[in-house]
DNA sequence: GACTGAGCTGAATCTTACA
DNA sequence: ATGTAAGATTCAGCTCAGT
């Protein structure tokens, strides 16, 4: 049953081995997949539950309580349902993959490990991991971790020798002439392009638009068939129609489909130059104190003093500085020891080397040298 | 049999249940974990072999070579002997751990999904995954895929609910006073700090010092026993012997371990003070709000206020505080005022001296340096 | 209109000691 | 084992109200 370009799977009249272009299957992703016919597909990109098994609330230091995920779909008895749940809808998915076509799977570490290894062991071909770095993650409110500032995607042919497709120059391009590299700097989705409904989120995981577009300029031509199982509020979809490229959506949540089909009828197909605007920004390397202690350009137990050597301040291994029993960053003990409420420890520090004082920032560039060597 | 401080596993008299400190046990990492006491080692840092092509018949527990067969086969073959070895070495490794000790492991897409995934089986609990971005990674010659500019850490306690150790503050001290996050920045391991033998390197894959520097400083406390059990050139080994913490490294090539025992001989230990880092809160000495009360830094009667003087609050004799007809201490009154469901109240409340509002935390600190005087 | 500051939010496995 | 209370804990980006 089509319904304004919504295809309802249940009892609906869908054509075994026909292709829904540029439309939302609304049922269960497996069962739908099956329906559709083998080796018909460019590119699946597949951002399942991610079964986080999460405790009770959690609360901001200044009180307010995080909107967890804790909807029933991420909810999975044990690691034995997941995979097996992670083994049905990969067999699906590389069914309707073209021998030349590839996957995409994101997730975090609470799953990404399992997809990886049972995605591997039903004869997918690893091409790449790529790892999401969230410009602005949700912080470690406790103090617990590190804060998990990042989500993994694994990039995969159908087979070791598959001649899939990677779009090498445009990749490039898109990075001021130097290769694309395995890590992606990306604003999480927030702001305008978080779809609301009745200002409320419409989805937990909204992923960015940015990340959508990048795979697909990466990996599919113009005119591809893109799969998304996993559909939640059509960001594959839109990102597809922008780029030229043809979706197939598929979700359990009635809810989700209608969002994703309002979103998608609102989007237009981009002319080539407005691409240019979403190419990512080279964030100048913020280096902190302490990898210079951590990469040996300063030893643990040097002395730092100022021009003037009025003060002396002495580094600790976790790159944290002490004088007169104080203790903290060299900026923080710079002001201190000044009297002044703030200060630039890069600047004000230095270390003496036994013939003259090396300042702290000619330090820095020397360690931001080696970084781009 | 030791030799200057080189245990050999082989026939050698390494009594069992001896936790073997500082030295390098040469022979299978399965088997000399096996011989090592249980519940005795504080943290296993892990860099398995994953070179699955050439090393699927040294994974054999039984011996037998696999024989040049069908490629789906062989692949099929070479996963499941890999996930067994892994599972082997995951075991032994866990029996040695106590029970807050962690384990960490590092391994690119080859192997870091089957290793992460049968981790969790062997019941880890993970705590992050964390990225290595190599600063400087080798480019992706051919052009064929994005390039491969990092490497997975996982990081695992030993059970769900296991404290472990993590040094929260030194860590956010090494980085601008920012909490650190599960993407860390590190430039490959070259130049001086690679280990050459007759100007050759000595290791395929050394890992760079600042990789376990921060490992090591961010999971395990000065003291600790640190267990490498793929040594290779003895990094791990180099840098707990920095640190001041112990290691026990295995490797089953004499070569590496003769290369490694040079190396760490070299290496000379930070001085205790250089070693301090900043320590959490949790670690010290508990105060109860009464004592300063007690000890006349607060009067009783005095009154308390937030920052934004929105709230006031009567201190008592007994510690208590009360404040529009509740009572209670400190923390429950601030939580109370404000509404949320917990309050830090020696931060939250502070004392007007007339000129300027001092949190009650200052307060703290002062009875606690008295306390150290 | 431009700027400032307070407030809100994001795939989160998020405390510890003591009775 | 369980419950109770002490007390430790946040970064970047966007929105919106108020100068």
């Amino acid at each position: 049953m089509i319904q304004g370009g919504l295809l309802l799977l249940d009892g609906g009249p869908m054509r075994r081995n026909a292709l829904p272009l540029d439309m939302i299957i609304q049922g269960d992703c497996i069962a739908a997949m099956n329906e559709l016919p083998e080796n018909s597909v460019d590119l699946v990109f597949a951002d399942p539950p991610y079964n986080l098994q999460l405790g009770g609330d959690l609360f901001r230091p200044e009180g307010g309580r995080v909107d967890a995920v804790t909807d029933d779909w991420d909810k999975f008895d044990t690691f034995q349902t997941y995979d097996s749940f992670t083994a049905e809808w990969l067999k699906a998915a590389r069914r309707i993959l073209k021998d030349d076509g590839t996957l995409w799977v994101i997730g975090s570490y609470h799953n990404i490990f399992r997809v990886g290894a049972k995605l591997q062991d039903e004869g997918f071909w690893i091409l790449n991991d790529i790892i999401w770095r969230k410009a602005n993650p949700m912080p470690n409110f406790k103090g617990t971790r590190f804060t998990n500032a990042h989500e993994t995607l694994i990039w995969a042919s159908k087979s070791e020798n598959a001649r899939y497709r990677f779009n090498y120059k445009a990749m490039k391009a898109m990075n001021e002439e130097l290769q694309m590299r395995s890590d992606w700097v990306l604003p999480i989705c927030s702001g305008g392009e978080r779809v609301k409904v009745d200002g409320v989120k419409a989805h937990p995981t909204q992923k960015p638009e940015a990340l959508l577009y990048r795979i697909l300029l990466a990996s599919t031509e113009p005119g591809a068939v893109v799969l998304d199982p996993f559909f939640g509020t059509g960001t594959t979809g839109a990102v597809a129609k922008r780029l030229g490229r043809h979706y197939i959506g598929i979700d359990r949540e009635p809810r989700y489909c209608r969002v994703a089909q309002d979103r998608i009828d609102g989007v237009l197909p981009l002319d080539e130059s407005a691409m240019l605007t979403m190419q990512s920004k080279k964030a100048a390397p913020r280096v902190p104190f302490g990898a210079l202690v951590e990469n040996g350009l300063i030893q643990p137990g040097a002395t730092l003093t100022d021009l003037g050597r009025r003060y002396r301040a002495r580094v600790r291994a976790d790159g944290s500085v002490q004088m007169d029993g104080h203790e903290g960053s060299i900026h923080q003990i710079g002001a201190a020891a000044q009297g002044a409420p703030s200060c630039n420890g890069w600047t004000f520090w230095h270390v003496d080397d036994g013939k003259s004082l090396i300042c702290l920032d000619r330090l820095r560039d020397a360690y931001r040298s080696n970084l781009d060597a």
